[in-house]
Parts: C-alpha cells; sequence; structure tokens
DNA sequence: CAATCTAACGCAATCGTTTGTGCATCCCGT
DNA sequence: ACGGGATGCACAAACGATTGCGTTAGATTG
C-alpha cells in the first residue's frame, strides 16, 4: 500500500509529470491550460494524491517547518508563548518544532544544530541569553530568526518582547504610593537580557521616585529555588526592606517561602510583586500582585515576524516590539506596616 | 555559502561518494577498509559534514522525526509528558514535533495528516478518543503508533496509562475512612477512556465498600469551568452529598468554585478529591489532596515503546501499561461534618 | 502562403543521499 | 604459474518532487 506520487497522478491524467506539478502548484499554473488544470486537480483528488513534503523540500529547499526553542516547556511561562505561535504558523501552513534546551547551551547548540540539517526554514527562539554563540552562528549563516521573550547583546535579529521598564516602574510605583522605601529587587540571572532590563529600570524607577536603587540580589535561575535562596542569604546578611520587586513569579515564589521561613508574613510585614502572571497565580493565597505579559500574543507576533521574513520581506535590522504590560494588583501587596520597634 | 556536501567530502578524501557514504554508516563500514573510514571521517570532521536529512529520508524512507498530538499545551498536565518524551527522543537521536490540537478532532485530523505527508516516522497520541475515527485511519495504515495518557475502543495501539482503578480507590478508601457515605462523582466527558475507567472504578470501589456508586455527574470537558456548571447543576438539583471525587484536578478546582459560590466550604462542609495532581494543586489553599500520576515517566514509556517498535521490536498487540500511582492527602479532605440539622 | 509568434506541454537535469551490482586487485594454495 | 575467493572500491540507479529549456502545433501577421 504505498502512496501515491505525483507520477501517478500524472500517468492517470495522461499528462508528464512536470506537467502535473505545474498544474498543481497555483504559483507556476500560468504555463497550463484550465483544462488541463482542472484534470489533473480532479485526478489528485480522486487518488487521494498528497505531495511527499521530503522530496519537495529536497529540491526546493524549503520544509516548512519551524523550530521553537525554549528552555523548559515545564514552566508555565512557554507554554503560553508556544501556544500562540503554533496557531499562527500551523494557519500558514507550517509546522512547529518544538525543542527544549533544558537550560543548557550545549544542549541548545546540538539541537539548533540538528534542526538546521533538518532543514527547518527559521527559528524562533526563547532562550536568548546575552552573550549567545548559537545566536552567533544562525546570525552567521544568515537564518531567519526572530527572538521572543529573551533578546541578546549583539541585537542582530528581531525582538518581540514586552515593555519591561514600563512592567517595573507600575511595581514601583504601586509600592511607594503604599509608603514603601525600602525596597528589594530581587532579579534573576545576569546573562538574560529580561533581568538587565529589569534590575535597570528598577534603579532608575528608584532614583526617580527620589529613593536609592541599591538594594538588589539576584537569583541564579529563573527558579523557585533559586529564588528562595537567593532571598534566605540577603535575611542572613540582615538586609532590611519591606517589599520586594521579583523579576520573575518563580522568583517571587521562592521568595514568599524564604520569608515564611522566618516567620515573615506577606503582604503584613512584606510586600512581593512578581512578574509575568503565569496561569495560577491569582489562585494562590494571598493572591500574587504581579505584572501581566502578553504571552501568547508574543509567540503570534514572533510567528508572523519570522514568516513574513521567510515569504521573502525581511524585518528592519534589529526590530523591537515591546506590547503593553498590564499591573494586576492582588494580595501580596499591602500598605507598609508602621514600624514597631 | 553553501553547506558542505557527500561529494564534497569524497572528493576531499579521493574515493567515490558511496564509498564515503558507507565510511560514515556505521551499520554498512563492513565493505570499507579502516583506513579509508579514518580518511573519510576525518575530512568529513574537518570540513563540518553534516548530512542533509531531507535527502537521507528521501532514500530511506525514514525521518528519525515522531510527533506528539496533545490536546492543549496550556493544560498544565501535558508539558510533563511532552518533556518525558522529549528528552527520551532527542537522545536517540530523534525529533520531537509537537502539534496542539486545540481540542478539536477535525483539527487533529488534519495535522496528522499534515505530518504523515512530512515523513513522519511514527506518532505518539495523548488525544484519543473513545471513538476516534484518526486513529483508526492511523491503524489502517500501519504507521507505528503509541498511546499515552488515553487510551480507544479499539485497543489496537499500544497505550501507556496510569492505574485509573485503584487511583479512585485510593480516593474512595481516604473518603470512606473519614466517614463519608454520600460520595459524588464529578467525571470527565464520555468520550475518553479516562472518563470511562475512573468512573467505572468509582462505581466498582463503591460498592465494594457497600455503598451505592450512582450518585455521578459528568464535565463537558476536562476544564475548571465545566467542573462549576456541572456541580452548580448538581446543587440545583438538589443533590446531596458531603464528598466529590472528581476525574481530574481541574475539574476539581471547578467544583471546589462552585460550591464556594453557595457558601459551602471545603473541606468543613464537602471534601474533594482531584486527579492527576497538576503543578500547582499543592500550593492553593487549602491544598489540594490529589492522585499524583507519573506523567513524566508516561512520556518516557510511551517514547521507548515507540522507539522500540521503529527499530523493528513492535509491541505485542494491543499492550498496556499501566502505571502507579499515589495518593497525595492534603487539605480538601477532612471527617465528614455531623449533620447539623 | 510563408514567416513569425505564442500558448501548452514534454524532456531531462537536479536536489543530496543510500545501496545493489560489478570490476579490479591481492593473497593464498596447489 | 594459475585459478578461486576475499576484499575494497567505483558506478549508477534509485527516492519524489521542481523547473529551465526545447519542441510542437495552432494562431497571427504581412
Amino acid at each position: 500500500m504505498t502512496r501515491v506520487r505525483l507520477v501517478d497522478v500524472a500517468r492517470e491524467a495522461g499528462v508528464h509529470p512536470g506537467t502535473a506539478s505545474r498544474a498543481l502548484n497555483p504559483a507556476a499554473r500560468d504555463g497550463v491550460s484550465r483544462r488541463t488544470v482542472r484534470r489533473v486537480e480532479l485526478v489528485a483528488q480522486r487518488l487521494g494524491y498528497v505531495p511527499n513534503t521530503l522530496a519537495r523540500g529536497l529540491r526546493t529547499s524549503r520544509s516548512f517547518v519551524v523550530a521553537l526553542v525554549i528552555p523548559d516547556i515545564t514552566n508555565p511561562l512557554f507554554p503560553q508563548i508556544v501556544r500562540g505561535a503554533e496557531q499562527v504558523l500551523s494557519e500558514a501552513g507550517y509546522t512547529l518544532v518544538l525543542t527544549d534546551t533544558n537550560n543548557d547551551p550545549a544542549t541548545e547548540g546540538s539541537q539548533v544544530a540538528a534542526m538546521s540539517a533538518r532543514g527547518v526554514d527559521g527559528f524562533i527562539v526563547a532562550t536568548a541569553r546575552w552573550e549567545d554563540a548559537t545566536l552567533d552562528d544562525l546570525a552567521a549563516v544568515g537564518t531567519p530568526t526572530v527572538l521572543v521573550n529573551r533578546r541578546n547583546a549583539a541585537g542582530l535579529f528581531p525582538y518581540i518582547g514586552a515593555d519591561d521598564r514600563r512592567g517595573v516602574d507600575l511595581c514601583v510605583d504601586h509600592l511607594t504610593a503604599l509608603g514603601h522605601c525600602a525596597i528589594l529587587h530581587l532579579g534573576g540571572p545576569a546573562n538574560t537580557s529580561t533581568a538587565r532590563d529589569r534590575s535597570d529600570a528598577f534603579r532608575q524607577s528608584m532614583r526617580a521616585h527620589g529613593l536609592s536603587g541599591d538594594l538588589s540580589i539576584a537569583g541564579a535561575s529563573y527558579t523557585e529555588q533559586a529564588g528562595a535562596e537567593a532571598v534566605r542569604a540577603a535575611l542572613q546578611q540582615g538586609m532590611d526592606f519591606t517589599a520586594i520587586v521579583a523579576a520573575n513569579d518563580l522568583l517571587a515564589l521562592g521568595a514568599a517561602q524564604a520569608l515564611a521561613e522566618r516567620g515573615i508574613t506577606c503582604p503584613a510585614d512584606v510586600s512581593i510583586t512578581g512578574y509575568n502572571d503565569i496561569d495560577f497565580m491569582s489562585r494562590l493565597s494571598p493572591p500574587f500582585t504581579t505584572v501581566r505579559v502578553p504571552l501568547r500574543r508574543m509567540g503570534e507576533l514572533a510567528a508572523q515576524t519570522l514568516l513574513a521574513w521567510l515569504d521573502g520581506r525581511p524585518p528592519d535590522a534589529a526590530t523591537q516590539v515591546l506590547l503593553p504590560v498590564k499591573f494586576m494588583e492582588r494580595g501580596t501587596t499591602a500598605r507598609v506596616a508602621v514600624p514597631v520597634r
């Protein structure tokens, strides 16, 4: 029960395979009479012809496959992006290949190489590090690539992100309005743009409020555990603060845990803001105050940008799209407590 | 800057492309002298040769790609499975293509067709319905396919799941031990095996305890909203119960919400058990009592089963693997309240 | 009516591998 | 020294589509 090939259709329709190919390809249909087109189409339909994508890809060197590179599918941040991209791509007849790098640069490199060998048409990368050799390689070869969520130093690829500056501003505005002055920034791993951007924004925002933005620590990774460790260390050192602006929801969760271990309650003693508004942040208790980022939309936009590129409309160098964010005031922030001592 | 091909390697090494091919292929290396093998390997390395997977696939009709079909990537259940499968497959040199059907059978059909055209070697399907035309097609063509999480009526494909019978038993045992007699089953959509299996198990388990297992309703889908709606309707009808055994965590969340709307508190008034132990169930308040299912392990096992098949070791017809589950006693279940009235 | 043009299609090369077959070359034994 | 296996490699035909170019036949023009 071998699949029906173009030759079979051609024979059945009484034409040459080449002609059948053109008849079936809307873009090359000029050189073929309307009658022949109709006949071939009919036969193809009747026989249930479905073109062999490998053979086509070999000849045309286009595969209609796009790879999406993410660090960890179990981080609820990414499924949203995946979903947005997946929908746009599949509507355009593209297939999405997902590869999970497990947060490991080496894995990322080999995965990307494997995808290239497989002839993917382009990449959407959500794992960018600030200095990123994999991206440099991609840029050197000229593979169409779009960055989402994180960007890199080189800035050679278009980037779809969110307005982190404003997101952090909103957090700081909110907290200062509640009377907080001693605000600690819990940043992300230094080799990511999100950590840099949010940390810079924090410093500037604090300064704009006439406060010092120097109270700052960082998690080793964007995980709950890293957040807890960082805050534990800060407490150990005797850092004094009434609020924490975390660079990420998971870090914020870890912070809350570290505080709880010390008997410090949130928000009564210390307020916390997260970042991203991951799905279940609103149902924790207390529900988490955080910044909503349009993750799904980012995925869609990244896909659209890449599609345009693949369609012959490359983006302006280093296009950056920053989507608007929304502050979600919930239960982990409260008016600063009157100092007891 | 075109990629280096096998011909380039062959020319550089002074051999025929065919010979180079064999030299580079460990399985066909017999007909080639050790010296030549070494020389070709060296040249290949030096030139940075990486074989064109499309061309190879065209010739060998193997693509080393496996498609994983899931209903909705944003349901936290699935990323775990994806991750397990992804790891096993990538270690074996396979690429995982993810396709999200958005819970729509038609989408599923066209996605699977597209994947077949693309020449994937096999499928892992997590979307099986009890009567499933897509799976029947796959079976008719003989495409290697493994079912995970849900199975279908035909039973022609191996299935990797969890021990639902026992999982439900544990819930019922736990609740009856707490004194509950009027237990409501909140089942899933009828066209899924998980709904059938868990519902059957509930009925039998109740009977084994000398209770009636007839108190049963069903959600239209495995979503929070469907769970809430079903329980709202049950309350409207005046159904009387002190505990709910839900077929799924999301349904359980919906149930909790519907109860809360009526001022019924959990677990003081009504106990609830979930199913699957999705990531954040333990951090809700109260933390959810549920049944932990080894999702990641299921993904791994499904991938291994498929790999074995692709490697020429097809599974016994209708193999079923049921992984052990673990009862997670947490905060949503309590001793039955002494009736007030 | 001859010359020219154009529409419609056939021909064959091509994409980069894999693999069945056949030709040398070499070694060994008698 | 010669026949007979091995052994090691080259040759060329696939896999299934796309596409530049050549060819034919019919329409058009002067």
